[in-house]
Formats: structure tokens, sequence, C-alpha cells
DNA sequence: AAAGCGTGGGA
DNA sequence: TTCCCAAGCTT
């Protein structure tokens, strides 16, 4: 008999899956559960380019919150960001309260890729993963895991992004007609687990047998990506504005580096890279120091600087008390600041 | 269509 | 320490 590359997967999969907050699972929601396709969809847009780990707090914390997409589409877009606060990729969060307002005003989410990929914050992936997994759609679900994995079992060496058009159709070719979430979250989980980029474990692979990226002996070499730009160092100044128990908090700008997310006042760092800006007030100042963080296109030094001054700073904010610092949703760069400050 | 967009963990 | 990168999307 011979098993087809996806029902070895599978196989693996009833043994192997590992158990999530968003799987089915023991005291984990089911696919009956109206709030299914809700859970999938918050889960998935959490899970582009960040990890399991770093997820599940967030899921846990978000669902429990925000049981419907109706719960959260009649949040604050505030509540919200400050929620995401630490997660990354913020205009995920902004499009993650676009997105729930369509939903609820449609009263349930789209159940075809076709329409899932027109909602914000859902590109091809996400919307062919939401497909498969909550409306068990024949979807092609193609994210990085499934590149690695496809491109190592075809031994496919042409270089990404040249390489997805193939790995697209090779990944069609196995994606069985039934379980198609099943299959995706396996591969994904292969690929997690298994067929990892550094040093994939072969001996434990259901699909080593079959895998011709094994057969030529340096399966981690698949795929072959370009190579990566140097970050540039950027510098920059936030200021440490403190009056009676409460320190000066700003909200970014709506889109670009750390949009829509509250933040110390600062120089202006991320609009001119030498930090040149000026202060949001005069005072005598004291440096306390500087943070050092890297973003996804730049390395960053902070400088952390306390002004005493008199009035109120320039621009809009809020006094926020210290004591209530830790629900004030300030994202990493910031908590690092302002940790530095309160040392 | 190349570039911008966060973060934390592993090697 | 430094580099790489993880269930990508948007413009």
């Amino acid at each position: 008999m011979f098993a087809t590359v996806s029902d070895q997967l599978l196989t693996w999969y009833d043994a192997h899956a590992r158990a999530l907050p968003w799987r089915v699972g023991p005291g984990e929601a089911q696919p009956d559960d109206p709030a299914w396709p809700y859970r999938v969809w918050l889960s998935e847009v959490m899970l582009q380019q960040t990890t399991v780990a770093a997820v599940k707090p967030y899921f846990k914390a978000f669902t429990q919150r925000w049981p419907t997409v109706f719960d959260l589409a009649a949040a604050s877009e505030d509540d919200v960001m400050a929620a995401w606060a630490g997660l990354g990729y913020y205009s995920r969060a902004r499009n993650l309260v676009k997105c729930a307002k369509v939903v609820a005003e449609l009263g349930a989410f789209p159940a075809t890729e076709d329409e899932l990929r027109k909602l914000p914050g859902l590109g091809a992936y996400t919307a062919a993963a939401i497909a498969a997994i909550a409306f068990g759609e024949h979807a092609i679900v193609v994210d990085a895991n499934v590149e690695r994995v496809v491109a190592r079992l075809f031994a496919l060496d042409e270089p990404l992004p040249a390489a997805r058009k193939a790995i697209r159709e090779r990944t069609n070719s196995i994606t069985p007609e039934n379980r198609a979430g099943d299959f995706a979250q396996a591969m994904m989980d292969l690929g997690s687990q298994i067929c990892t980029t550094r040093a994939p474990r072969c001996l434990l692979c259901p699909l080593s047998g079959d895998c011709a990226g094994r057969k030529t002996g340096e399966p981690e070499t698949l795929p072959v990506k370009p190579p990566k730009k140097a970050k540039p160092e950027r510098r920059g100044t936030a200021y440490w504005i403190e009056r009676e128990g409460k320190v000066w908090l700003v909200t970014r700008a709506g889109t670009g580096m750390l949009g829509g997310m509250r933040a110390l006042p600062d120089d202006g760092w991320s609009a001119q890279a030498d930090g040149s800006g000026k202060p949001p007030m005069a005072g005598e100042t004291t440096d306390l120091g500087a943070v050092r963080h890297s973003f996804t296109h730049a390395h960053l030094t902070l400088q952390v600087v306390r002004i005493e001054g008199q009035g109120t700073p320039a621009g809009e904010g809020v006094w926020w008390p210290l004591d209530e610092l830790d629900g004030a949703g300030l994202p990493t760069l910031y908590a690092k600041a302002a940790r530095l400050a309160l040392a």
C-alpha cells in the first residue's frame, strides 16, 4: 500500500499535534462553538510573524476579555491597542478592530477564502488558513513553514521569492480534499517541530521517505533565501517628565513606527534618524541613561532624559499615574525606557 | 514591488 | 554579543 504524503502527515498529526488554546482540546472551545471562527481569526492574526509562545498569553487575555467578535467590535480602539502592547506589528491591532466592526455588521465571518481576503489585515495566507481551519474549505495554505517543508520535500532550489509559484503548485498537489485545515496545521507543526530552519530532525519526520531534499544530503540549505540587508543604526531621545506621581505620555501618530501606541514624548527619532528634534518643554535636564532596542529594519539607541520644568508640555498628552503604568499599554521600547527612569 | 513594520528566544 | 527569524500585511 502506498500512503499519500497527506495521509502520512495527518496520521502523524493525529498522534503529535501540539495542544494549543485555539485548537480542539480539553478545556478549549470546540468547532461547534459560535465563536470558533472568531478564535481562529484572532489566533491567525496574532500568529502573523509571531511565535506561538508569545501569542498564547495574549490570545487567552483577548478571548477572556472579548469572548466574541461582537464584544471586540464594541471595544474602544484604545483598549485594544493597549491590550496588544508588547506583541508588536501594531497595525495588526488597528486592523483587528476594523475587521471586527465589519464582521459584526455582516453578522458573522464570511465563510469563503475570497470573501475573507477582503477583510482588513487578512492577506493570502491568513484568508486561506481561516477558510481551511474554520470552515473546512479546500484552500491552499502557504506560510513560511509550508514554504520550507515543500521546498525540501521536492528539493526546490530556486531562490525565494521567485520560488513561491512552484511552491504553491506543489502545495496544491499534496493538499487533501478533506481535512485541509488539519493538513495546514500539520504542515506548520511539522515545520516548527521537525522540519526546522537550521537542523531538521529528519529521523523523526513522517515524510522523510518521500523527501527529495533529504536525499540531497543537505536539506537545511532549502529553501534558498536572498541575502539580507544590514540594519541601520538610529539614535533618539525620549523625555521623562514626572510630576506628583504622574508621567507625561503621548499617543503616537496613527501610522508608521509604533503607530497609534501610547509612548513617552520624544525628539522625533523615528522620523529623523539622527534624533535632532526638540524636547516638548523647557527645563532642567538629567540624563537617565539609554536603552537599546532592535526593530525589524533598524537598531535604536534611545537616550532617556528627565526634564523638570513648569506648566504643561507642548502637544497632546496625558498625565498618567505611575502606579498604573502597566495599564498604559506602552510598547516594549517605551516600557524599557520607563523601567530605566524608575530604576 | 521593495520597503516598512516589533518582539523575544534560540544558536 | 550578535544574528536570525516566527502561522505576513500594506503601501
